[in-house]
DNA sequence: GCCAACGTTGGC
DNA sequence: GCCAACGTTGGC
């Protein structure tokens, strides 16, 4: 199963949204950026995700959830009345992915941005790049396991 | 609220 | 295909 990070602000959907109701499933929809797309296309069923929360006090990862559904064609960007809307998407050809989430764990204490920055096996990680704004990226079996182990 | 860094758009 | 203008992201 793969791995991945993906973030959010935590006024639009945190990892408490998700620990209110474990059994709820929360659709990841509106990424409208190509890269993030990309990434959310390979998704399958079972996958876990790192969920950062950004553009907030407490900046960092909090929580794990999982992929319960594998990518299928966002709703939204079918939807007039939606912001996500696009007009140049179309049922037949979609553009855009959604997937489906569910709780699986707040982590204890909240990783920093700093603590992961001062990780040497995150280097690599998009996350930590200064200027970097991909919202959805693919987390190896070592960045995994050497963010866990800072806990 | 500021602003640097980035992605996207559109004219040429 | 280039690149300036614009809108957005996200840490501070």
């Amino acid at each position: 199963m793969a791995k991945w990070l993906i973030k959010s602000e935590p006024s639009e959907c945190g990892i408490n949204d998700f620990a209110r109701d474990p059994a709820k499933v929360i659709p990841w929809d509106g990424v409208r950026n190509y890269q993030a797309r990309n990434f959310l296309a390979q998704m399958q069923r079972g996958d876990e995700l790192f969920l950062y929360h950004s553009s907030c006090k407490h900046i960092g990862i909090a929580g794990i959830v999982r992929v319960v559904q594998d990518a299928y064609p966002d709703p939204l960007q079918f939807d007039p009345d939606s912001k996500y809307f696009d007009p140049k998407s179309s049922p037949e050809k979609p553009r855009w992915q959604a997937v489906d989430m569910q709780f699986v764990a707040k982590l204890p204490t909240l990783i920093t941005l700093d603590r992961l920055k001062a990780l040497p096996e995150l280097a690599d990680l998009a996350l930590v790049r200064k200027g970097n704004r991909l919202s959805v990226m693919p987390v190896t079996e070592a960045e995994w396991h050497a963010i866990l182990g800072s806990l």
